[in-house]
This record gives structure tokens, sequence and C-alpha cells, in this order.
DNA sequence: TTCTTGCTCAACCGAAAGGTTGAGCAAGGA
DNA sequence: TCCTTGCTCAACCTTTCGGTTGAGCAAGAA
């Protein structure tokens, strides 16, 4: 898996991750913090941040001995972009075959519906 | 994976997956015309297609022996409502730390700022 | 300096993903 | 009826994913 896009859905794919997702959107947290409501060692919760920061989602720093995670909020924007580019053309497929069908009834003959 | 959310995520991760559903957006098509621009087989693209039915982003109909496949644009709804919560959640942080820094740099005493 | 805290790295494991080929089925067409 | 088209199902293989444990390192605290 080479490209961005297909690393953030990936790491967004996983509910433990969007549930680190949602609570970093809320706040900062270190790894440890991060692990406290989970049942799985902290090297899988560390693997997980690892996943997101890969995929760009997420940055650590450094602070002393802790390494707070800050969620990285623009990533949001490359996947609303795709969404929304396909939900458009959707939409405006719709929008045509309205058309169509609008066209079709009045214009050509009849009006009386079966 | 149990939940809607990570079926629809894991499904958009793979590349050849959302070109699928670009070209879906455009116009529905049976596996075979999916099928043709790939350089895998056709039961590979098969898989495909279920992986994107099972997350509800698409539908399959019966038509003759073909069976077109159509996109169904609602779950982008899903997504979009989950990415929005979170980034305007991050964005409020933000408001609310401009705030307390102007509150800061006008309210207590000085002006001076170095 | 030595101890403790907060984490990461490495090796391993079982399950799932994504690919292949081969068989087979359903629904027109000849 | 038998053939062809358009697909799916089943079995298998390899790679990746998510988890584990054990070792180790960096940076304060004693």
């Amino acid at each position: 898996m080479e490209d961005r896009l297909s690393k953030v859905f990936a790491a967004l794919a996983d509910p433990l991750r969007r549930d680190m997702v949602a609570r970093l959107a809320a706040d900062d947290a270190t790894v440890n913090e991060l692990a406290e409501p989970y049942d799985v060692s902290l090297q899988a919760v560390s693997k997980h941040i690892k996943v997101l920061q890969d995929a760009g989602l997420v940055r650590r720093s450094r602070e002393a001995q802790r390494r707070p995670v800050h969620l990285e909020a623009e990533v949001f924007d490359l996947m609303t972009a795709w969404i929304e580019r396909y939900r458009q053309q959707v939409e405006q497929r719709y929008r045509r075959l309205d058309d169509l069908l609008a066209e079709e009834s009045s214009g050509t003959s009849e009006g009386a519906a079966s």
C-alpha cells in the first residue's frame, strides 16, 4: 500500500484507531493515556499510533520522556475531497435522470399515467 | 471486523476498489466491464465487488446473465458525518486556544509583546 | 551513578486480505 | 437440446495485520 489516501482509509478502518482519533480530537494525549482504556498491551497501542502517524493523521513530539500525540486535522480534507467528488457526481446523474424523465412525460404526447 | 464504518473505510483503503467506485460514480457497470482495465483475474474483481457490497457501497441486480453493479451513494454520508464531527471538534479547540491567547494578551496587564 | 518512567524495537504467532486456478451454475442463443 | 456468456464458489498460496512477550533505550528523579 503506497499512496496517502489508502493509508488514511486503512488507518481509520480499525475501530480502536478511530476511537483514538476521536479522543485526540478532544485533546492531545500521551501513549500511556491513550492506552489506558483499552484491553491491549502498550506495545500494541504504540503500533496503532505508528499506523496513524504513517498515514499523516497524527504527529508525535517529545516532552521529557513523554511523547504526546497530536491530531493532524488537515488529512480530513483529503478524505472529504475524495468523497465529495464522487458524491456530487452521483447526484448529478440522478439530476440528469430526473430531467430526462420530466422531459419525457411532458414533451412527447400524453400525461395520463397508468 | 464488524461495524459498518470499519467495513466502509477498509473497502476504500484499496486503490483498485476506489477506482471502481470512481468509475461507478459515472455509471453502472457489469463485472466484466469493471474488470476490463485491470490486470487481475475476473475472480479477483468479483471478490472486490463483494467487499464493496458487504460495506454497503454497492448493490448488485440481475439483468439476463449480467450482474450490473450500482453505486449506493448514501454510505458517503456515513463517512462524511464521522469525519466532520471530529474536524469540527478540532477547529473548536483551535478557536478556544485563539480566544485564550487573545484574552491573555489584552486582559491581564501589558500589551508589549516581545 | 543508579533507578524508574515512558516508551520503542524485534521476533514471533494466528487470522485475514488479496491474488491465483479450476470447477460449476444460470440464463439467453443456436 | 446443447453451447456460450457472464459470472460465482472453492481451494490454495503468500503477504500483511494485529496481537503477544522480552529486551532495551532516553530522560528525569534519587
